[in-house]
DNA sequence: CTGAAAGCGCTTACAG
DNA sequence: CTGAAAGCGCTTACAG
């Protein structure tokens, strides 16, 4: 592996003069830079990424840490977070956290030691806690798709999360639904917040009991969670399930037990995952800027990157919109 | 930021004997072991990643390419990869190709120089063509989920594809079907040619007609494909998708054209994603050991890479497995 | 426009 | 068991 040093003595120069017509910094004569290329190209030279970042400073790769990435949502995270870095000439360092708090604050001490430029965390389920060890970082530190408890020390860039419920409950309330259950992620308090004002306005009090909590983000978790809402009031007309997925599982025990959507039931979903449009019936749901809120968070962080200035620390809010499809209608009993 | 010089200074040591209480590869008196590490503690000093890699010619991080990680294939295959990495003390690098050549061409050049310590390339989609740009990486490199024209520079942990089609062309055929159509990716030509063998051995050949290829690999892709092939041939008894996502969308197009599942129409899938259990009619499917798969080249890559020895470069297929749900029974007609 | 020097923060033999 | 030296491969002022 040819080193600059080589690449100096092939073309008769020094390792600066390579290092100047390599970055383009300082100019260099025309035959003088011709004769570098040339010994660039006769060894197959590639700078070491690594002695440059040693000098400089920087090492061109950001840390992004995510729950998952089964599943649409934190896989369009990933790609958009990824379609910015590439724009701007760096690497995604991936780190799944798996709702697994320790291996989290591991790999979250093992960033430390600046192996990478900034760190985007997104979700927040079991990182809460951890977060601390980030407060003396030595490079910036963003959070995105943060529902809840939301730290002050570090700039957010997430959904409206309230108002994402909000505007579900909303649309159900309009439609004219008063015995309506909630199928919930533990973690979503907000949407369920959100929700739950909407009945609220009306004089409407969502009980706890009208709450359930699946046991996993998965079609299976909505499927049993549907089933406990069912048996708890077999009487409801509406669901409001806080992740698509748990929607779907919705759909498949409505037609199990007999329920006809929208008809005997109205499923409302929180996120517009793709596969939700072709769902029989198609799905209505809050959708979320996603692919947005990666891109604004890194752009955030590169930006002070660049600068070398502190991350501006501030909490920006971005807006849902609920797409009415078909899974939707006024209650029919 | 502390340095290893400042931890030295502070606790009266040099930085070689801190370095040897930070490697525990030289031996240190227990009295100025806990000098040293009250020196460390005190600063908070965490040792320079980027310092040690330019040291050692290490930089615990290894490359992974996929197309995607938008569908739980691939999802699982990063996540599976993941974990091995963890537990060997390794970083993650990801990047996404996207079915886009000149992307996964210039984020293998970038890769080139050396800020990874391994590669593995997951999904030929797109990269068939730049793997030559790999021939000179003074890192190992595996490929992985490989299909189609597997270059044998480098050693590759795949499965059988052309079993996988095999299994489900032959409990087709087992089943007594005779009129199918494969709904396939443009890069599936290994499972279609093995399914085709299942109908060749009992003297049935498939013609190209009744191949129709998915525009992208989602759920509407197969709706469409799905459509193309009723419209094609009418009275088709069954349709091997060589995707689950593929053959979801089937049982859509089933159910809007009127047809049953199974009795009015078979559909085998692909891959046996977590979704497709709880599919009406759960899908039948053939299941590969994407895991296991991506654990196995990771460790390849990585017992070379402790070893400092060239991969050992081998062809490895693992067995894909038939898994009998409810879509699929003899035909009816 | 080109060259000599110092430094980025570690590790690795090698003496003592 | 501890310290002095050289080196990993680059970049960055700073003279000429």
């Amino acid at each position: 592996m040819a080193t600059m040093q080589d690449v100096a003595d092939r073309a008769g120069v020094t390792k600066q003069t390579v290092s100047n017509v390599i970055s383009g910094r300082v100019p260099v004569r025309p035959a003088t830079a011709a004769k570098v290329r040339a010994a660039i190209a006769e060894l197959g030279y590639t700078p070491n990424l690594v002695a440059r970042s040693l000098a400089t400073g920087s090492t061109k790769t950001v840390g992004l840490f995510v729950p998952t990435v089964a599943g649409a949502f934190y896989a369009d995270v990933v790609e958009a977070a990824e379609d910015v870095l590439e724009e701007h000439g760096y690497h995604l360092l991936l780190c799944t956290t798996r709702l697994d708090g320790e291996r989290a604050r591991r790999h979250l001490a093992g960033l430390t030691s600046r192996s990478v430029d900034a760190l985007l965390i997104a979700g927040d389920r079991d990182l809460n806690d951890h977060l601390p060890l980030l407060a003396g970082a030595r490079f910036p530190v963003a959070l995105c798709a943060w529902e809840t408890g939301t730290p002050d020390a570090f700039p957010v860039v997430t959904v409206d999360y309230e108002q994402a419920g909000y505007l579900a409950g909303r649309h159900l309330r309009g439609l004219g639904h008063e015995r309506v259950a909630v199928l919930a992620s533990p973690d979503h308090t907000t949407r369920l917040a959100g929700f739950r004002r909407a009945f609220a306005a009306d004089g409407l009090d969502l009980p706890d009991s009208a709450v359930h909590i699946a046991a996993e983000p998965t079609m299976a978790g909505g499927f049993e969670a549907a089933n406990a809402a069912f048996a708890a009031d077999p009487g409801l007309t509406a669901v409001f399930a806080t992740h698509d997925v748990l929607a779907l599982g919705t759909l498949e025990a409505a037609r199990i037990s007999g329920r006809s959507v929208p008809r005997d039931l109205s499923v409302v979903g929180h996120d517009d995952n793709p596969d939700v449009r072709l769902a029989r019936p198609a799905l209505t749901t809050v959708a979320i800027p996603k692919r947005e809120m990666a891109r604004q968070a890194i752009e955030l962080l590169l930006r002070a990157v660049a600068k070398s200035t502190p991350v501006v620390n501030s909490l920006q809010l971005l807006r849902p919109e609920l797409i009415v499809r078909d899974s939707t209608c006024p209650p029919t009993i």
